[in-house]
DNA sequence: TCCTTATGTCGTAAACTTGCGACATACTAT
DNA sequence: ATAGTATGTCGCAAGTTTACGACATAAGGA
Protein backbone atom coordinates (compact mmCIF):
# COMPACT_ATOMS: atom_id res chain seq x y z
CA UNK A 1 0.00 0.00 0.00
CA UNK A 2 1.10 3.56 -0.59
CA UNK A 3 2.09 6.35 1.33
CA UNK A 4 -1.08 8.50 0.80
CA UNK A 5 -3.28 5.38 1.60
CA UNK A 6 -1.77 4.99 5.30
CA UNK A 7 -2.56 8.89 5.40
CA UNK A 8 -5.75 8.15 4.70
CA UNK A 9 -6.62 5.02 6.35
CA UNK A 10 -4.97 6.88 9.28
CA UNK A 11 -7.52 9.74 8.60
CA UNK A 12 -10.62 7.99 8.87
CA UNK A 13 -9.79 5.43 10.96
CA UNK A 14 -12.63 3.73 12.69
CA UNK A 15 -11.79 0.37 13.47
CA UNK A 16 -10.60 -0.69 16.45
CA UNK A 17 -6.64 0.74 17.19
CA UNK A 18 -4.42 -2.70 17.75
CA UNK A 19 -1.03 -1.12 17.35
CA UNK A 20 0.52 0.33 20.28
CA UNK A 21 -0.90 -2.22 21.86
CA UNK A 22 0.68 -5.34 23.25
CA UNK A 23 0.12 -8.96 22.24
CA UNK A 24 -1.45 -10.18 25.19
CA UNK A 25 -4.11 -7.37 25.35
CA UNK A 26 -5.21 -8.13 22.09
CA UNK A 27 -5.06 -11.87 22.52
CA UNK A 28 -7.59 -11.55 25.40
CA UNK A 29 -9.32 -8.87 23.67
CA UNK A 30 -9.62 -11.20 20.91
CA UNK A 31 -11.17 -14.15 22.88
CA UNK A 32 -13.40 -11.69 25.13
CA UNK A 33 -14.69 -10.30 21.69
CA UNK A 34 -15.67 -14.28 20.67
CA UNK A 35 -17.65 -14.54 23.92
CA UNK A 36 -19.17 -11.41 24.06
CA UNK A 37 -22.89 -13.04 22.57
CA UNK A 38 -24.89 -15.11 24.92
CA UNK A 39 -25.75 -17.31 21.82
CA UNK A 40 -21.60 -18.14 21.86
CA UNK A 41 -21.45 -18.77 25.34
CA UNK A 42 -24.33 -20.99 25.28
CA UNK A 43 -23.37 -23.11 22.12
CA UNK A 44 -19.90 -23.60 24.08
CA UNK A 45 -22.06 -24.66 27.24
CA UNK A 46 -24.24 -26.93 24.71
CA UNK A 47 -21.03 -28.29 22.91
CA UNK A 48 -19.42 -29.09 26.61
CA UNK A 49 -22.72 -30.78 27.80
CA UNK A 50 -23.31 -32.72 24.25
CA UNK A 51 -19.63 -33.53 24.13
CA UNK A 52 -20.35 -33.89 19.97
CA UNK A 53 -23.15 -32.63 18.07
CA UNK A 54 -24.46 -31.26 14.67
CA UNK A 55 -24.98 -27.25 13.14
CA UNK A 56 -28.83 -28.49 12.96
CA UNK A 57 -29.06 -29.78 16.54
CA UNK A 58 -27.19 -26.42 17.62
CA UNK A 59 -29.96 -24.39 15.68
CA UNK A 60 -33.07 -26.39 17.54
CA UNK A 61 -31.82 -25.36 20.75
CA UNK A 62 -31.14 -21.90 19.66
CA UNK A 63 -33.91 -18.86 19.23
CA UNK A 64 -32.31 -18.31 16.26
CA UNK A 65 -32.21 -19.17 12.48
CA UNK A 66 -30.08 -21.80 10.96
CA UNK A 67 -27.99 -19.26 9.55
CA UNK A 68 -27.14 -17.08 11.99
CA UNK A 69 -25.79 -19.99 14.27
CA UNK A 70 -23.39 -20.74 11.55
CA UNK A 71 -22.45 -17.46 11.72
CA UNK A 72 -21.69 -17.28 15.49
CA UNK A 73 -19.63 -21.09 14.80
CA UNK A 74 -17.53 -19.54 12.08
CA UNK A 75 -16.66 -16.86 14.54
CA UNK A 76 -15.67 -19.50 16.96
CA UNK A 77 -13.93 -21.72 14.22
CA UNK A 78 -11.91 -18.89 13.21
CA UNK A 79 -10.51 -18.44 16.99
CA UNK A 80 -9.95 -22.34 17.00
CA UNK A 81 -12.28 -22.38 20.03
CA UNK A 82 -14.31 -25.19 18.55
CA UNK A 83 -13.81 -27.29 15.63
CA UNK A 84 -15.78 -28.91 12.92
CA UNK A 85 -15.32 -32.00 10.84
CA UNK A 86 -17.66 -33.24 7.78
CA UNK A 87 -18.55 -36.44 8.66
CA UNK A 88 -20.73 -37.51 5.66
CA UNK A 89 -24.07 -35.78 5.81
CA UNK A 90 -23.37 -34.45 9.50
CA UNK A 91 -20.70 -32.40 10.65
CA UNK A 92 -18.74 -32.84 14.02
CA UNK A 93 -18.40 -29.51 15.96
CA UNK A 94 -16.59 -30.23 19.38
CA UNK A 95 -14.28 -28.29 21.73
CA UNK A 96 -11.02 -27.66 21.59
CA UNK A 97 -10.59 -27.91 25.36
CA UNK A 98 -6.67 -27.57 25.26
CA UNK A 99 -7.12 -23.90 23.56
CA UNK A 100 -9.83 -23.35 26.09
CA UNK A 101 -7.63 -24.13 29.17
CA UNK A 102 -5.05 -21.71 28.05
CA UNK A 103 -7.85 -19.28 27.48
CA UNK A 104 -8.49 -19.80 30.70
CA UNK A 105 -5.05 -19.49 32.65
CA UNK A 106 -4.88 -15.96 30.06
CA UNK A 107 -8.14 -14.53 31.84
CA UNK A 108 -6.82 -15.90 34.95
CA UNK A 109 -3.98 -13.92 34.56
CA UNK A 110 -5.84 -10.85 34.01
CA UNK A 111 -7.99 -10.80 36.90
CA UNK A 112 -5.90 -11.57 39.28
CA UNK A 113 -3.77 -8.53 38.16
CA UNK A 114 -6.66 -6.84 38.40
CA UNK A 115 -8.28 -8.04 41.76
CA UNK A 116 -5.30 -7.96 43.44
CA UNK A 117 -4.15 -4.58 43.12
CA UNK A 118 -6.13 -2.48 46.45
CA UNK A 119 -9.03 -0.47 45.24
CA UNK A 120 -9.20 3.37 46.48
CA UNK A 121 -9.83 3.89 49.42
CA UNK A 122 -10.05 6.69 52.15
CA UNK A 123 -6.77 6.19 52.84
CA UNK A 124 -5.42 6.96 49.45
CA UNK A 125 -4.67 10.29 47.48
CA UNK A 126 -7.85 10.70 45.85
CA UNK A 127 -10.06 9.41 48.78
CA UNK A 128 -12.83 7.83 46.61
CA UNK B 1 -45.27 -0.14 23.53
CA UNK B 2 -47.69 -1.27 21.20
CA UNK B 3 -48.37 -4.49 19.52
CA UNK B 4 -47.45 -2.92 16.02
CA UNK B 5 -44.14 -2.20 17.48
CA UNK B 6 -43.42 -5.82 18.80
CA UNK B 7 -44.24 -6.58 14.91
CA UNK B 8 -41.86 -4.12 13.79
CA UNK B 9 -38.72 -4.95 16.37
CA UNK B 10 -39.23 -8.52 15.49
CA UNK B 11 -39.44 -8.29 11.53
CA UNK B 12 -36.21 -5.84 12.12
CA UNK B 13 -34.45 -7.44 14.43
CA UNK B 14 -30.99 -7.06 13.96
CA UNK B 15 -29.32 -6.42 17.57
CA UNK B 16 -28.18 -9.34 19.92
CA UNK B 17 -31.37 -11.48 20.79
CA UNK B 18 -30.80 -11.58 24.09
CA UNK B 19 -34.48 -13.38 25.30
CA UNK B 20 -34.26 -17.44 25.59
CA UNK B 21 -30.89 -17.08 26.94
CA UNK B 22 -29.89 -17.72 30.27
CA UNK B 23 -29.39 -14.86 32.95
CA UNK B 24 -25.92 -16.43 33.45
CA UNK B 25 -25.12 -16.21 29.39
CA UNK B 26 -26.10 -12.57 28.94
CA UNK B 27 -24.39 -11.24 32.12
CA UNK B 28 -20.96 -13.36 31.05
CA UNK B 29 -21.81 -12.08 27.62
CA UNK B 30 -21.78 -9.00 28.90
CA UNK B 31 -18.61 -8.45 30.33
CA UNK B 32 -16.73 -10.72 27.87
CA UNK B 33 -18.05 -7.42 25.73
CA UNK B 34 -16.97 -4.66 28.12
CA UNK B 35 -13.15 -7.11 27.96
CA UNK B 36 -13.93 -7.27 23.86
CA UNK B 37 -11.48 -4.03 22.89
CA UNK B 38 -7.23 -4.09 23.96
CA UNK B 39 -8.04 -0.35 25.03
CA UNK B 40 -10.59 -1.33 27.78
CA UNK B 41 -8.03 -4.30 28.81
CA UNK B 42 -5.41 -1.40 29.09
CA UNK B 43 -7.59 0.48 30.78
CA UNK B 44 -8.28 -1.94 33.35
CA UNK B 45 -4.67 -2.88 33.36
CA UNK B 46 -3.04 0.73 34.00
CA UNK B 47 -5.89 1.26 36.40
CA UNK B 48 -4.47 -1.81 38.15
CA UNK B 49 -0.77 -0.53 38.32
CA UNK B 50 -1.17 3.18 39.12
CA UNK B 51 -4.34 2.00 41.54
CA UNK B 52 -5.79 5.68 40.93
CA UNK B 53 -5.55 8.00 38.09
CA UNK B 54 -7.85 10.25 36.07
CA UNK B 55 -9.06 10.67 32.83
CA UNK B 56 -6.35 12.75 30.91
CA UNK B 57 -3.64 10.45 32.34
CA UNK B 58 -5.03 7.86 30.54
CA UNK B 59 -5.55 9.19 27.25
CA UNK B 60 -1.80 10.88 27.36
CA UNK B 61 -0.80 6.79 28.06
CA UNK B 62 -2.56 5.34 25.12
CA UNK B 63 -2.40 5.86 21.42
CA UNK B 64 -5.84 6.98 21.46
CA UNK B 65 -7.69 10.73 21.64
CA UNK B 66 -9.01 11.69 24.92
CA UNK B 67 -12.44 11.45 23.58
CA UNK B 68 -11.84 7.95 22.52
CA UNK B 69 -10.55 7.01 25.56
CA UNK B 70 -13.40 8.86 27.79
CA UNK B 71 -15.76 6.47 25.57
CA UNK B 72 -14.33 3.59 26.60
CA UNK B 73 -14.11 4.27 29.93
CA UNK B 74 -18.21 5.10 30.38
CA UNK B 75 -18.48 1.97 29.21
CA UNK B 76 -16.54 0.03 32.09
CA UNK B 77 -18.37 2.52 34.05
CA UNK B 78 -21.98 0.91 32.88
CA UNK B 79 -20.82 -2.44 34.12
CA UNK B 80 -19.35 -1.01 37.41
CA UNK B 81 -16.64 -2.46 36.71
CA UNK B 82 -14.66 1.18 37.13
CA UNK B 83 -15.90 3.99 39.41
CA UNK B 84 -15.21 7.47 38.67
CA UNK B 85 -15.48 10.17 41.27
CA UNK B 86 -15.37 13.67 40.92
CA UNK B 87 -12.18 15.77 43.03
CA UNK B 88 -12.02 19.13 42.17
CA UNK B 89 -10.41 19.61 38.63
CA UNK B 90 -9.87 15.94 38.02
CA UNK B 91 -11.52 12.94 38.56
CA UNK B 92 -10.45 9.63 40.53
CA UNK B 93 -11.45 6.93 38.41
CA UNK B 94 -10.57 3.18 39.97
CA UNK B 95 -11.62 -0.77 39.75
CA UNK B 96 -14.15 -2.19 41.36
CA UNK B 97 -12.60 -4.89 42.44
CA UNK B 98 -15.05 -6.82 44.55
CA UNK B 99 -17.18 -6.94 41.08
CA UNK B 100 -13.90 -8.06 39.48
CA UNK B 101 -13.60 -11.13 41.34
CA UNK B 102 -17.01 -11.73 41.04
CA UNK B 103 -16.72 -11.50 37.46
CA UNK B 104 -13.60 -13.97 37.88
CA UNK B 105 -15.28 -16.82 39.43
CA UNK B 106 -17.99 -16.60 36.75
CA UNK B 107 -15.04 -16.84 34.00
CA UNK B 108 -13.99 -19.62 35.73
CA UNK B 109 -16.97 -21.68 36.44
CA UNK B 110 -17.68 -21.32 33.05
CA UNK B 111 -13.92 -22.22 31.52
CA UNK B 112 -14.13 -25.04 33.77
CA UNK B 113 -17.65 -26.45 32.75
CA UNK B 114 -15.94 -26.26 28.95
CA UNK B 115 -13.05 -28.03 29.79
CA UNK B 116 -13.70 -30.83 31.83
CA UNK B 117 -16.04 -32.12 28.89
CA UNK B 118 -14.09 -34.80 26.98
CA UNK B 119 -13.20 -33.28 24.12
CA UNK B 120 -13.91 -35.55 20.98
CA UNK B 121 -11.41 -38.61 20.45
CA UNK B 122 -11.35 -41.58 18.55
CA UNK B 123 -13.97 -43.27 20.87
CA UNK B 124 -16.54 -40.81 20.02
CA UNK B 125 -19.19 -41.47 17.97
CA UNK B 126 -18.15 -38.91 15.13
CA UNK B 127 -14.34 -39.56 15.48
CA UNK B 128 -12.88 -36.52 14.82
C1' DT C 1 -31.74 -40.84 -11.85
C1' DC C 2 -34.00 -37.81 -8.87
C1' DC C 3 -35.65 -36.54 -4.44
C1' DT C 4 -34.78 -35.62 0.30
C1' DT C 5 -31.97 -33.92 3.85
C1' DA C 6 -28.17 -31.51 5.76
C1' DT C 7 -24.65 -28.17 5.62
C1' DG C 8 -22.37 -24.08 3.39
C1' DT C 9 -22.55 -19.35 0.95
C1' DC C 10 -24.40 -14.77 -0.57
C1' DG C 11 -26.66 -10.59 -0.21
C1' DT C 12 -29.13 -7.27 2.49
C1' DA C 13 -31.09 -4.47 6.25
C1' DA C 14 -30.62 -2.36 10.54
C1' DA C 15 -28.20 -1.56 14.67
C1' DC C 16 -23.89 -1.12 17.09
C1' DT C 17 -18.84 0.22 17.61
C1' DT C 18 -14.93 2.99 17.15
C1' DG C 19 -12.61 7.19 16.62
C1' DC C 20 -12.32 11.98 16.72
C1' DG C 21 -13.02 17.07 16.28
C1' DA C 22 -15.66 20.70 18.09
C1' DC C 23 -18.21 22.59 21.58
C1' DA C 24 -19.90 22.87 26.63
C1' DT C 25 -19.13 22.96 31.42
C1' DA C 26 -16.74 23.45 35.79
C1' DC C 27 -13.18 24.46 38.83
C1' DT C 28 -8.78 27.15 40.01
C1' DA C 29 -5.78 30.72 40.14
C1' DT C 30 -4.31 35.38 39.04
C1' DA D 1 -13.82 39.05 36.46
C1' DT D 2 -11.21 36.44 33.31
C1' DA D 3 -8.03 33.37 31.54
C1' DG D 4 -6.46 28.66 31.78
C1' DT D 5 -6.97 23.89 32.43
C1' DA D 6 -9.44 19.62 32.93
C1' DT D 7 -13.41 16.78 32.29
C1' DG D 8 -17.95 15.90 29.96
C1' DT D 9 -21.21 15.91 25.71
C1' DC D 10 -22.65 15.94 20.70
C1' DG D 11 -22.61 14.70 16.20
C1' DC D 12 -20.51 12.68 12.27
C1' DA D 13 -18.11 9.12 9.35
C1' DA D 14 -16.84 4.61 8.41
C1' DG D 15 -16.52 -0.04 9.65
C1' DT D 16 -18.36 -4.21 12.09
C1' DT D 17 -21.97 -7.27 13.95
C1' DT D 18 -26.28 -9.54 13.95
C1' DA D 19 -30.02 -11.67 11.88
C1' DC D 20 -32.23 -13.96 8.22
C1' DG D 21 -34.17 -15.44 3.67
C1' DA D 22 -32.84 -17.38 -0.58
C1' DC D 23 -29.90 -20.00 -3.13
C1' DA D 24 -25.91 -23.56 -3.72
C1' DT D 25 -23.78 -27.82 -2.85
C1' DA D 26 -23.15 -32.54 -1.36
C1' DA D 27 -24.35 -37.10 0.46
C1' DG D 28 -27.54 -40.86 0.76
C1' DG D 29 -31.64 -43.46 -0.39
C1' DA D 30 -36.09 -44.74 -3.18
Amino acid sequence: MSYIYDIVTDLFMTTAKTTAFTTEQQQLARVAKALAHPARVAIIQLLASKQTCISGDIAAELPLSRTTVFQHLQELKALDLIRGEIDGLTVCYCLNTELLRQVHQQFTAFFIEATTSAACGPADACGC
